[in-house]
DNA sequence: ACTTAAATTGACCACCCGGTCATTATTAAA
DNA sequence: TTTAATAATGACCGGGTGGTCAATTTAAGT
């Protein structure tokens, strides 16, 4: 069987890679209905025809582009989890945050996709992806929460899915205020440690 | 002075909320990019010049029809908060998120656009407004945090951006996936009193 | 060098957009 | 009833869209 991609993976990797990057730079820029095929091609350098011959359309060019992303994220988060599977709790939330926002720094189109893909709304399946999105995430955090609650580091009879949700929003909206702030460039107002600091403590004891 | 929907509001009260009700449907259902001028015009029964007469420009429609969700967004809050003043603040918050989720229920496409406003990108004045729904949320909550650290509810040494942040970016989450959740039907897997229970809880002890 | 197959091109298509404005229909004044 | 002012209309404009395909360039095989 013949994906439909094929024609693009085996394309001299150099032009591959200048369709990537084109086309992360437009999805990054504007949302998907915005997004325009003509601009890809122009910053690619190559003709319209092509594209169209590598991606059988607009839609299943997207879908390359955000799995990209979410790949790229998801290597980060199984990265920070794994190397830090002995730390408490505490400093393995810390952990993660840090992940987040040294991603954000590195990859910044890709954490403006992803954060679009989050947020937004108006992606192709959208609904699908978003619902997958809910798994992972359920995934992730339950692991590191259960785990957490295996060393009595946090109430036993917590209900691990509001946990879970508790967590997500904080952590998310965290991190796409960073986003924002840095792609602004007031970054600064951010001290990041002070952030931490304060999520983990109100993890820890609620505002009480 | 003139005001640009002078024209607008001297129309018959009939045809006002006929052009109002469209705007909204699309509004809702689209993000501003997307959504089409002659979508709005027909489905309002006038013609394209009218529309065009009564607001100059696609944008100005939108400003319209956002302040009008967000007087809404604002009467609502004002009320809960005036009407729970001398109520303990669990049962305050409790109240809040009861008000959101009345809000969604009577308000569906308001709390569409709301919804696309905050987490989506491209509207008009996207990053003003957000700063100044910031400043709102900020305002409202922190009163809020305020009024329940002044009755040794709360610990009086929190850092009350921080706690402003964390009950926004819950709340909000909150009220986000219920919003989804009732538009795909399936709201019945919120169990609310359990999670308005839930979220108390935590902000209260966090998950320790 | 010649032929054939494959890859690349960009002009072109139908469609939709926000916005305009000369024309027409409606109302008010005389 | 005629005239003047105002309101409503929709054909039309330039421009952009995703997608197509006949024609051309490039590469491979003999």
């Amino acid at each position: 069987m013949i994906s439909s991609t094929n024609k693009f993976e085996q394309l001299p990797l150099e032009k591959q890679s200048r369709i990537v990057n084109a086309s992360i730079s437009e999805f990054a820029e504007k949302d998907y209905e915005t997004a325009s095929m003509n601009t890809v091609v122009n910053q690619a350098g190559i003709s319209k025809g092509s594209l169209f011959n590598y991606f059988k359309t607009k839609s299943i060019l997207y879908d390359h582009i955000y799995k990209l992303a979410l790949g790229e994220v998801k290597a980060y988060l199984r990265k920070v989890r794994d190397e830090t599977v002995d730390l408490p709790f505490q400093k393995r939330l810390s952990k993660i945050v840090d992940s987040g926002v040294q991603f954000i720094i590195e990859h910044p189109r890709l954490a403006k996709i992803y954060f679009r893909l989050i947020y937004s709304a108006d992606s192709p399946n959208r609904q699908k992806i978003v619902s997958e999105l809910q798994v992972l995430s359920n995934d992730y955090l339950g692991e590191i929460i259960q785990d957490a609650m295996d060393r009595n580091e946090l109430d036993p009879n917590l209900d691990k899915g509001q946990a879970v949700f508790f967590l997500d929003s904080v952590l998310n909206r965290f991190l796409k205020d960073y986003h924002e702030a840095k792609s602004h460039g007031d970054v600064d107002q951010f001290n990041r440690d002070e952030w931490v600091d304060g999520i983990t403590i109100f993890f820890s004891k609620g505002l009480k």
